[in-house]
RNA sequence: GUGGAUGUAGUUCAGUUGGUUAGAAUGCUGGAUUGUGGUUCCAGAGGUCGCCGGUUCAAAUCCGGUCUUCCACCCCA
């Protein structure tokens, strides 16, 4: 009995209508990178594990796909922990390769690996699928795209507002609105210094951001739960009310944090990306986020996240900066900062709001209707001018029933069918039919070039 | 990983307290219309009711397991 095939859970397969529209996001994210000077690499699907393990946080070591040995593995492990039945302990034994998790770790150790070979500051982007064990859900996937662009060996903060202004021309060409939040790792360290909690920042950051939910006081009874003291919790009122625009916090951060070194170089980064942003006059809005704490421990400076407007999905965007990232794997002093837009995200919010083009370069511009032997022959011959002058255009392979040609164009969107029979051949023309208004003329094939660039050319620009 | 929902033609969904041959809309195929699609009319095809097991004379319907999708938490793109 046949079973009907499926696939993994969270995983997908991508028909060509939804490839055209998931090519035109990749595209459009390309273009940008390229023209700030990123050029692309790529990695290997899989990592050795020692390469993956310990870099996302207890919690990410949990989501990695780890690859079994090849071999009869089980032969070669040990025989107490096989008896004692710990995954845990047994995994080292039985597995060395995983599916990578993110992008930016194999760059890191990428950047190592070709360290001699490499031109500081080495700027790359890198559009690949990443792999998670994580249990799905809307605009969650085991499987997903990222499309990264990171810069390492330079300490500039030039390189947080090129990232901005990255992601100000990714979504304005997408026309998707978003807010990009902005955050630094070394506030959050001040915060925690200040109040003598440095390991519980994380939670803190996670109690604030329930403010809007949960209300004060449970933000409070959270905090108290996660073993802070009264007077810590005091401290931190005026942070967890932060409110004003940027400009209002940040100083209201630096009175906080005056006594804490780290704190306030935090704050002065902070201040330097916001009046470089300020000057650069671009549309997009950024917003300081002191919740914003982003789970991957790698981060050591900004931290960004981009969200859309008018969908409710999670972050479509997030990075920052990490100053050692490669000093795990022995190259020290190397910092570098980076964000990462997430495709399958960004596909999931156009979808939505419906603002995918309807036409974009992979679309077929004029359908040749086939009448027989001597007239597709003909058509081949028009057919390589066309296509010559740079216009996509395909002959239906069989002479079948009129009707059945017509809804084939009519399905694929074609905006034009070209009719050429006996007299058009005699003619030595094409009838040339618009399949928007109906209307149809007879045209010379250079009319038909022409129209059919003139009409693209419309439609791509809107 | 924890808790909770869900699954019926290609798709969106009906289906009564278990009871004849499981329906609709839309889509699909063919015809009305042998050189004209998106409108209309007619006809047709299409379902082991997610999968496995159990209860029953009888299960789409009740029970258990499993998988999928979705929601909350967690985390994140």
């Amino acid at each position: 009995m046949a079973q009907k095939p499926g696939i993994p859970k969270g995983t997908r397969d991508f028909s060509p209508e939804v490839m055209v529209k998931r090519n035109y996001i990749f595209n459009s994210i390309k273009k940008v990178f390229q023209k700030y000077g990123y050029l692309p690499i790529e990695t290997p699907a899989m990592e050795n594990l020692s390469t993956l393990m310990g870099k996302y946080g207890e919690e990410g070591d949990k989501l990695l796909f780890k690859i079994l040995n090849s071999g009869d593995f089980l032969k070669k492990a040990d025989d107490n922990l096989l008896a004692e039945k710990s995954s845990n302990k047994l995994v080292s034994k039985i597995s060395e390769k995983g599916l990578r998790y993110d992008l930016t770790v194999p760059f890191a150790r990428f950047v190592v690996q070709h360290q001699n070979d490499i031109v500081f500051p080495f700027k790359r982007y890198q559009i690949q699928p990443v792999w998670r064990a994580d249990r799905p859900q809307k605009g969650r996937y085991r499987e997903f795209y990222q499309c990264d662009v990171d810069v390492v060996g330079s300490n500039s903060l030039l390189n947080e507002v090129e990232l901005i202004q990255i992601v100000d021309e990714v979504f304005k060409a997408l026309k998707i609105n978003v807010v990009i939040k902005l955050n630094n790792r070394k506030v959050l360290a001040g915060i925690a210094e200040k109040i003598g909690a440095l390991d519980k920042i994380v939670d803190i950051t996670v109690a604030i951001d329930k403010l809007d939910k949960i209300g004060l006081e449970n933000v409070n009874k959270e905090l108290t739960e996660k073993g802070l003291s009264s007077e810590a919790i005091d401290t931190l009122q005026p942070i967890i009310l932060l409110e004003g625009d940027n400009a209002v916090k940040l100083k209201k951060l630096k009175d906080v944090l005056k006594d804490s070194e780290t704190g306030m170089t935090g704050v002065s980064e902070l201040e330097q990306v916001f009046e470089m942003v300020n000057m650069l006059n671009i549309d997009l809005e950024v917003e300081l986020d002191l919740t914003l704490a982003r789970g991957l421990n790698y981060y050591t400076g900004a931290i960004f996240e981009v969200k859309a407007k008018d969908v409710q999905i999670g972050s479509i965007t997030g990075g920052g900066r990490y100053d050692d990232l490669t000093g795990i794997f022995g190259l020290k002093d190397v910092s570098g900062v980076g964000i990462s837009f997430g495709a399958d995200r960004i596909y999931d919010v156009m979808n939505q709001l419906e603002i995918f083009p309807k036409h974009t370069d992979a679309s077929v511009q004029v359908l040749f209707v086939n009448f027989g032997d001597k007239e597709q022959l003909h058509c081949l011959r028009l057919l390589s001018e066309i296509r010559k002058a740079g216009i996509n255009a395909e002959l239906y392979p069989d002479s079948v029933k009129m009707k059945k040609q017509m809804t084939y164009a009519n399905k694929k969107q074609v905006p034009f069918v070209a009719m050429v029979g006996e007299t058009e051949m005699i003619e030595g023309v094409v009838t040339l039919k618009n399949m928007n208004s109906g209307e149809q003329e007879k045209v010379t094939v250079d009319n038909l070039i022409s129209t059919c660039k003139e009409t693209h050319n419309q439609h791509v620009r809107n």
